[in-house]
DNA sequence: TCAAAAGTGTTTATAATACACCCATGG
DNA sequence: CCATGGGTGTATTATAAACACTTTTGA
């Protein structure tokens, strides 16, 4: 009658977080500048270690909130890196998430205490550890859930125009797509909600603004409902 | 100055694999029945822990050796778990992996000291902890991860009729597929070997044998290749 | 000679892609 | 009145799906 494993080895968790944020120049992810040893002034996600009394996700959503000051931010955990000398430091896996925010909504002071700033992720630094090969991957797993499931609307302000939710998916998809051919995808997949307002900053016509329809895209889930673009 | 990070909490980390067989009958996974507390007489998929100098991938072969006596069985891992209370003996995460093995091929001595028996995927009884979702989650991840790459050669002998090749990815996909269509796709796909040599045991005819070929496989997935069906 | 599985192409439907012009308005 | 981005539809191509008969040979 067992009632612990106490003969067994424990160690360390950390987490790392691709933040990824979205604007006119395009797809981009916070990263963090060390202001400690090791690899201090070098390039880093955004990370901590998981607590015993929680799970991934709280912890994930903790890291998250402590840098952003944003909670209920979308994420998603994609990978488990337990090289043994993967942290210089001290043993220590780490479980890597990918998480999609809205640029304009968070907290500019708390990133600017921790030293964190938005790099184009055509354009992304040298990284600490294999924080390279976690964002390697996470990019790849974003860009082929954005093209099952429309995880993208995530990365927008509550309204927006079809210009800019095309510019979204070809930043993430990092190619070209036809304006006609993105707006009758689109709009065949039933899930904005055109609003009766429209945004008059990039031209003198305006442009319509549209929310996600969270509920009529719930409803459809519930078929073999995908979008591919 | 840090070089520990001492102050962190530790935690257990287990392995669970779902290995993955296929014989005339379908798609089967392995289990073992537990023969100890908590759960005793349960099924349980296959586990193990993590020791403080191997990664995950060596935790995982080790495993899969352990019970299979085999070397470089096809792996993948696919999820972390850390429910808090999800093992109620202590608190445990577990990282999962699915594996592919031709299911001939394995030690059924070490399988019967085990208490380990296959399973066809229609008729896996209840699991113990939250290894029911592992294996949800594992068996979709299988399933889109052949449709886009032909892993599923690692679940048939070295060489296989067409035939059993169909029967494999309509067991994976769980729907029957065209066999014209079949051969056409994987023909055009041209990663297959076609053998002088015929199986007879099925038919007075007699089926070509055909074998998977890693080289030209390889050689193909530089570009963007890919298999859909 | 027949039962049982092997092998083989074409037609149809659906989905993806390519492509160009008029509209509305503020300055 | 014109410059700027907004908005709209059709034709073509590529891919997927549906479909049935002939071949072989051991029993």
């Amino acid at each position: 009658m067992l009632n612990s494993y106490t003969k067994e080895d424990k160690v360390m968790l950390a987490i790392d977080c691709i933040i990824f944020g979205f604007d006119e120049e395009g797809l981009k992810i916070l990263l963090i500048k060390r202001d400690f040893e090791p690899e201090r002034g070098k390039w880093s996600l955004i990370g901590g270690f998981l607590k015993v009394n929680e799970t991934l996700d709280e912890a994930a959503s903790r890291i998250l909130y402590t840098l952003t000051g944003v909670h209920d931010i979308y994420m998603e955990q994609f990978y488990t890196y337990s090289e043994i000398d993967r942290d210089p430091v001290e043993r220590t896996l780490s479980v890597s998430y990918y998480a999609l925010i809205d640029i304009e909504r968070h907290n500019e002071e708390l990133i600017e205490n921790y030293n964190a700033s938005w790099h184009s992720i055509a354009e992304v630094p040298k990284l600490i550890f294999d924080h390279d090969k976690m964002l390697d991957k996470g990019l790849k797993r974003l860009r082929r859930r954005t093209s099952i499931v429309p995880i993208g609307f995530n990365l927008l302000p509550e309204k927006f125009t079809m210009l800019q939710l095309q510019k979204l998916y070809e930043a993430i998809l990092d190619k070209p797509l036809d304006k006609r051919n993105f707006i009758n995808k689109i709009n065949s997949m039933d899930i904005l909600i055109k609003l009766n307002e429209k945004d008059m900053s990039s031209s003198t016509k305006g442009s319509f603004l549209y929310m996600f329809d969270g509920e009529k895209y719930n409803a459809k889930l519930t078929d073999n409902f995908y979008l591919k673009l």
